[in-house]
DNA sequence: AGTCAGGCTATTA
DNA sequence: TAATAGCCTGAC
C-alpha cells in the first residue's frame, strides 16, 4: 500500500490512539478513511492543510518530511507532554473510576490545534450536539474556505479538501444562510469574524496570555461564556489545566464524585484529566 | 412527537 | 448577585 520513494515518518508511541482522539470531541473535522482489522488511516484537516495517519497498534505512520513532523504534526498531536508521568499519576491515585477511565481512553491526548478554527467551532458547539457542530463546520468550510487537492498518501485516490476559512474569508451573507445550521449563534459567528478581521492582533495577544488572562478576554465576547472559553483554552491554546464542565462533566461529577472532585490533585493538566472522564461517559452513552 | 444537545444572553427579583 | 426564560434546529 504504501509506495516506495513515498515520505513518512515511522514511530511507535504509548498512549495515543486515533480513533479515540477522533471521538473526544475536541476535533470536527478528522475522517476515518481506511479501516481494517488491524489498521486505521485517519485524514486530519489542520493549519490550512492536512495530513494522512496510519496506526496499526502502537505504531504509527505519518505522511510527511522530517522538516514537517518537528514543524507542526509533533507539536499538534502533543507529543511534547508527558503522557507517561499523567498515567502514572493516575494508577497511584485511589480514583477507581479515574483508572476505569484511562483504561478505556488511554490514548486520549489533548491536540494543539488552530486557535481561530478552535474559537468558531466552540461558539457553534454551544447548546449543540456533536453531528450538529460537525455539519455546521464542513459547511463552513465548503462554503468558504481555500480550496486544495490531497497528495495521494498512502497510495489513495486524489481529493479536493477545504481549508478553515480565515477572518477576512467569510461573506456577510454567510451568517444569513439557514444551511448553514448556525441558529440563534450566526450573530456571534458574524461579530466575531467582523472583529477578527479587523482586529487580528487580538488573537496574537490572546495566544501569549495566561490561563486567567486569556478566559477573561474569550468571554468578553458575544457567544462565549464560561465552558466555552474553557473549550477554547485547552483545545485552542493548550492551557491544560482548564476545566470545561458541559453537560456530560456535569452529569459524570454528579454521579461519580458526589463528594467533590479534587481538583487540587491534577493541578496543572485536570484539563487532560476531564478528556479522559468526558470520552469514558460518552462511550457508556452509546451503549 | 418530544426531548435534548459539549450554553449563552438578557431579563428579572 | 443569583436565578431562569428563551433560543435555532437536527438527530434520536
Amino acid at each position: 500500500m504504501i509506495k516506495a520513494g513515498d515520505i513518512m515518518i515511522e514511530r511507535q508511541i504509548r498512549n495515543f490512539d486515533l480513533k479515540q482522539i477522533a471521538d473526544s470531541g475536541q476535533c470536527f473535522r478528522w475522517r476515518q478513511i481506511v479501516a481494517d482489522a488491524e489498521m486505521v488511516i485517519y485524514r486530519i484537516p489542520a493549519f490550512g492543510t492536512y495530513i494522512d495517519v496510519m496506526q496499526q497498534g502502537d505504531k504509527f505512520t505519518f505522511a510527511c518530511t522530517e522538516v514537517q513532523w518537528e514543524n507542526i504534526w509533533q507539536d499538534y498531536f502533543d507529543m511534547l507532554t508527558d503522557y507517561n508521568a499523567i498515567e502514572q499519576v493516575i494508577l497511584d491515585s485511589d480514583d477507581v473510576h479515574l483508572q476505569e477511565a484511562f483504561r478505556a481512553g488511554n490514548g486520549v491526548r489533548i491536540l494543539k490545534q488552530d486557535i481561530w478554527e478552535i474559537i468558531i467551532t466552540f461558539m457553534i458547539s454551544q447548546n449543540n450536539n456533536i453531528k450538529r457542530i460537525g455539519n455546521s463546520v464542513d459547511a463552513l468550510c465548503r462554503c468558504c474556505g481555500r480550496k486544495f487537492k490531497t497528495a495521494g498518501d498512502f497510495g489513495l485516490p486524489v481529493e479536493e479538501m477545504y481549508a478553515f476559512p480565515k477572518p477576512g474569508e467569510v461573506h456577510e451573507d454567510v451568517f444569513e444562510d439557514s444551511s448553514m445550521g448556525f441558529g440563534y449563534r450566526a450573530p456571534y459567528l458574524r461579530e466575531m469574524y467582523a472583529y477578527t478581521a479587523a482586529n487580528p492582533q487580538w488573537i496574537v495577544e490572546l495566544a501569549h496570555m495566561s490561563y486567567d488572562q486569556a478566559y477573561k478576554e474569550l468571554i468578553s465576547h458575544k457567544g462565549i461564556g464560561p465552558k466555552v472559553a474553557n473549550c477554547i483554552c485547552l483545545f485552542g491554546l493548550h492551557h491544560v489545566d482548564a476545566f470545561p464542565i458541559d453537560t456530560h462533566v456535569k452529569q459524570l461529577l454528579d454521579k461519580y464524585y458526589a463528594d467533590g472532585f479534587d481538583f487540587d490533585r491534577y493541578a496543572g493538566f485536570a484539563g487532560i484529566i476531564q478528556q479522559y472522564l468526558f470520552y469514558y461517559e460518552l462511550l457508556d452513552s452509546d451503549k
